[in-house]
DNA sequence: ATATGTGAAGGGTTTCACAGCC
DNA sequence: GGCTGTGAAACCCTTCACATAT
């Protein structure tokens, strides 16, 4: 079929699966990890070890990037920094504002991860006019009424509420006014946004409501398993592991022998 | 299948999708908001845009608990909020300790969320002896040398983990060696746990990744793909070689044609 | 020999659309 | 008429297995 001139560089393709985007962050940090380790390359298999998740899934997800590795040897940990990076849009500045400087808020403001990779705390903002000038984590905070100034001054897209749900909306109606069109949203409330302005959402409470889901679910399998084992018994056998853990052979943990892999996705 | 004996209405239904699970929460906190405006009953239409979901995965989750819905009316809000809660484990009560009390761990302790469904903060602890009996929250802090035995008197089956990511798998190894069997991890780092253990985890960092490679989409797709292409240029020059991998042909077995160059012995 | 890259198969989730009941 | 409950279609994601490249 021979190479049919593409005019287009064929760079990656115009959908790399979300499922894939929301591990790469993963990776980086693996990768940023073996990088200050100087370690030059890395098979799919150690680096998949490394950001939990198996090699298959790993190399699928890598190849909607691009073929960055080489066969017979790995990846080159610097490249594949870099690239991820880029594919990220880590390479530049994200100016981001806080707004609800509680303990969640002071919390967030003072968080490590944030300024190490391409972000930045670009503003403070709190409603309760004694918070203002007060420095937190080394940033002063700003009264709210200086909101759509501070985001529309310094270009910011990105916005963090850590209010109480009972004025999340309105905070992100403004933010959303003022030109921020990405929203992380730590109170507990459905936030409503026009077309073309992102939500993700970080909810304790769900978290753990789903943990206790399951906590209740292990409970009622050990006293289970008695009358209706008969009707049971297909559906069972289709979610609960092949090998029930009567002493969990001691649950080893290997280092990097085999993956346990938990995470329910 | 009509196996027949599936009578008991209560207790059936072993194989609720994980991403119904996710949504449970989500549809409890809604119902609830509406019970305490003393709504008698709602729709799947109603319910669904107050959650933020549409109505038609509404109903599919909802068919997946029973059928608790009158066709042609819709749901009867407080019987749903008592089926949800008793679904998702939260009829019973859950100790929960938090380990790691910096600005996050503080700032989980006084969330509010917490208390109100099912979930009980059993003790607070951290490694520092400056902290020891300093209340946060209205708790007093523990020094982490009491984790074993405050986890296995208390019976505390969920821990929530909001240390620096250097030392969370020890304190995860000690929490599950413990007795606690679901983990919500807010440290960045992954977390290996023996088969049976359900672990979670929240990342601001990744969720922040996410958002950026959203924006800069975004922004792309104003200023079409332009300097895009140079930054690109550059660096595959640089280090790997720029040629468009488009679909190399069909995978064609070759069992006469083709002998790959290197002849194995 | 070793490890990537990827079609194809397999599972799970969402959406559709309408039968069934109020 | 209105709304739920659900097979079936469509879609997305994961896993498998092996051709392909070094």
């Amino acid at each position: 079929m021979a190479t049919g001139r593409t005019h287009r560089p064929a760079t990656r393709s115009r959908g790399i699966p979300e499922a894939t985007v929301a591990r790469l962050p993963l990776y980086l940090r693996a990768l940023t990890a073996l990088s200050e380790r100087s370690v030059p390359t890395v098979s799919s298999e150690e680096l998949a070890a490394a950001a939990g998740v198996n090699s298959a899934k790993l190399r699928k997800d890598f190849s909607y990037l691009g073929s960055y590795g080489t066969r017979g040897v790995g990846y080159d940990v610097e490249y594949l920094v870099y690239q991820i990076s880029r594919e990220l849009g880590l390479t530049q500045d994200w100016p981001v504002v806080i707004v609800g400087i509680g303990n969640l808020g002071a919390a967030l403001a003072g968080y490590g991860g944030f300024a190490s990779r391409g972000f930045r705390v670009a503003a403070l903002i709190d409603a309760d006019p004694a918070m203002t000038g007060k420095p937190v984590a080394g940033i002063p905070v700003q009264h709210s009424d200086e909101l759509e100034k501070i985001i529309e001054e310094d270009g910011v897209s990105i916005g963090v509420i850590a209010t109480p749900a009972g004025v999340a909306q309105q905070v992100c109606d403004r933010l959303v006014a003022a030109g921020v069109t990405s929203i992380l949203n730590f109170a507990p409330t459905v936030l409503s946004v026009p077309d073309g302005v992102d939500v993700r959402k970080v909810d304790l409470s769900i978290e753990l409501q789903i943990l206790a889901f399951h906590e209740q679910r292990k409970a009622g399998e050990e006293a289970n398993a008695e009358a209706d084992a008969a009707d049971e018994a297909e559906t069972a056998a289709a979610v609960a592991p092949p090998a029930p853990r009567g002493t969990t052979g001691g649950g080893r943990k290997g280092p990097d022998g085999d993956v346990p892999a938990v995470m329910p996705a």
